[in-house]
RNA sequence: AGGGCUAUCGCCAAACGGUAAGGCAACGGACUCUGACUCCGUCAUUUCAAGGUUCGAAUCCUUGUAGCCCUGCCA
């Protein structure tokens, strides 16, 4: 397929990443590119790792090149075999296709191995007889250069002997690591002789009992880009000051075209709690109802409350890539699914908030067929029959008995749309005792069938409605952001700033006959309301439970009263 | 004897010595069978600050300032 989306010349400009890659490119550094998606099976994936694997995937893409899934496996107190699934699902979901290149650093246990022990023989590491607190205490500080491990002096074949029975489970959790001899004076803390293996008698997800030592991040990084032939290794920027440590193992081990790394900063969102520490509590304390909870932005989540791959897409995007540590605004996403969903999801009319409006001329009993179309925007939804009738739902907020300047919904005297229906002219209303509208009334004009008076005569106004003895009832779920925006993120003891109002659960909404068939995850607009999909975990039983993705940019605000 | 990185509109972000793109948000106005959408218009004489080099500086130099990251046997 030869698509024809060359770039408008000297338009698109290249994100720094590109610059780097084309560089190396031209001067023949590498002569193709690899990129790799290397996340821990240690917890589900956020809007943050969408954006590494958007980013990485489409390097891929850009170039003709490869990209590979991997797991960045080595340490197995903290990971899962439910984790590796969930980033599995998420990562495909998002579109990134990593073909038969499923891979895990477990699988290279053997060849780290090896590579350690090719480190040890070059005099470049050594096995340490120092416990963790007496690492610390060697290692220095920010100011204060380190002091050398009593055991740094210990021959090549002792270190192998040591090495080896470390691997042979002669030793405990803690008792001898291997260290890599680089500089203990280093104003780089990472390259005052660094831990790279550690014995840990805990089982692997993966691996299972076979081996009680584990590579650290730092060692096994490089070695794993350096196995699969990965080009670029793509990082964030926390990572900048392991990048000289990189570079040493990938130098040590003399790798042919070793890989390079380069850092870009994070996604933040503004508004949004992306910290796995503050979502576990969240989660612990029934603030949210699980890593999936539709006002998080896992990639689950964002999923469950309908956001699309395509939409998340655009999102990453839109956002750029820099060193520049950021914070997007939550608007841009909400932009970007609703710019997703316009032309895809039908716009049906649902009410959720209702009160009984009747068209007392209308023939009691009589029912008729409204036609209406699925989506002005795009044709091909078609079109629906709506059922019609003397009494319907409209919205509470559409009626006032005494209307603000500039509202032109219903009002007593006035006249409106019902939309894809008749002209219909407010008469009054009926009230309880408390004062609360119980009914609507009005009188509609027959000649108006369809939406448009023959007369020409035009209405400000056009509300939707539903037809009280057709309508489906449902259960409506709305979201605000978790954080209280007015106030930050965190409080001064450091717990979060939460908004009390984030779930608003609607138990008597109204909707057309037209959503009976929806099936989890269906999107729909709400006319006037926004868009809205069936969730996915609390629809199985009973009537459908609708979440909302987003609203309609300020539709249902009242006009501001000017001065 | 600390080191590394980053500063361009409210929020992202281009610009690579040649005279400050674009998007989001906001604000006007037009249109409208969704107060949505769409359309049209407005929104940085100035790039953290102060000096310097240059015909010309967001870009180069100097000196400051602010923010983020680093002292796991986490990744």
């Amino acid at each position: 397929m030869s698509d024809n989306m060359e770039e408008k010349p000297g338009r698109e400009s290249r994100n720094f990443i590109e610059q780097e890659i084309d560089r190396d490119l031209a001067e023949g550094v590498y002569d193709a590119v690899r990129t790799r998606f290397p996340p821990e099976p240690n917890g589900y994936l956020h809007i943050g790792h969408a954006k590494s694997i958007l980013l990485n995937y489409g390097l891929a893409q850009k170039y003709g090149g490869k990209f590979n899934m991997r797991f960045d496996d080595t340490n197995p107190t903290k990971e899962d075999e439910e984790f590796v699934e969930s980033i599995k699902a998420d990562v495909a979901w998002l579109g990134a296709d990593w073909e038969d290149r499923l891979f895990f650093a477990s699988n290279y246990f053997g060849q780290m191995y090896e590579a350690a022990v090719k480190l040890i023989k070059k005099g470049k590491a050594y096995v340490s007889d120092l416990s963790a607190e007496q690492i610390k205490e060697y290692r220095g500080t920010f100011e204060k250069p380190g002091r050398d491990d009593p055991s740094c002096g210990r021959s090549v074949e002792e270190n192998l002997k040591l090495f080896e029975e470390m691997k042979d489970g002669k030793y405990a959790d803690g008792e001898k690591v291997l260290r890599a001899r680089i500089d203990m004076a280093s104003p780089n803390i990472n390259m005052r002789d660094p831990v790279i293996y550690r014995v840990a008698h805990i089982r692997h997800h993966n691996t299972g009992d076979a081996w009680c030592i584990y590579p650290m991040y730092d060692f096994a990084h490089p070695v794993e880009d350096a196995i699969e032939g990965i080009t670029h290794s793509i990082c964030t920027l926390e990572f900048e000051d392991h990048r000289p440590l990189y570079d040493w193992v990938v130098r040590e081990l003399a790798y042919p075209n070793p890989p390079r790394q380069i850092e870009f900063a994070k996604l933040y969102l503004t508004n949004v709690v992306t910290g796995k520490r503050y979502i576990k509590k969240l989660v612990q304390d029934g603030i949210v109802d699980g890593w999936d909870d539709p006002r998080l932005v896992s990639i689950a989540a964002l999923r469950r409350r309908g956001f699309t791959p395509d939409s998340i897409r655009m999102f990453v995007e839109l956002c750029g890539i820099s060193k520049s540590q950021s914070s997007v605004d939550y608007a841009m996403l909400e932009y970007c699914i609703r710019e997703d969903l316009k032309p895809k999801a039908p716009r049906y009319m649902a009410v959720l908030d209702p009160v009984k409006l009747v068209i007392d001329n209308y023939p009691e009993g009589q029912t008729e067929m409204m036609e209406a179309v699925n989506n002005p925007e795009n044709e091909a939804l078609g079109t629906r029959q709506i059922p019609f009738g003397r009494e319907l739902y409209i919205e509470r907020e559409d009626f006032m008995e005494e209307p603000p300047k500039k509202y032109f919904r219903m009002f007593p005297g006035n006249e409106v749309r019902l939309m894809n229906a008749y002209f219909v002219k407010c008469t009054g209303c009926v009230k309880d005792e408390s004062g609360r509208v119980t009914e609507v009334h009005c009188t509609y004009d027959p000649a108006s069938r369809g939406g448009n008076s023959p007369d020409g005569r035009k209405v400000k106004g056009t509300i939707h409605w539903v037809a009280a003895e057709q309508a489906i009832s449902a259960r409506v779920r709305l979201y605000e952001n978790l954080i209280d925006e007015e106030k930050g993120v965190y409080n001064e003891d450091g717990s979060l700033n939460l908004n009390p109002n984030s779930l608003t659960v609607l138990d008597q909404c109204y909707l057309e006959p037209a959503f009976a068939g929806a099936k989890a995850y269906d999107s729909f607009q709400f006319v006037r309301q926004g868009f809205f999909n069936v969730d996915a975990r609390d629809s199985e039983e009973g009537a459908p439970v609708f979440n909302r993705i987003v609203s309609l940019k300020s539709s249902y605000v009242l006009p501001k009263q000017e001065g």
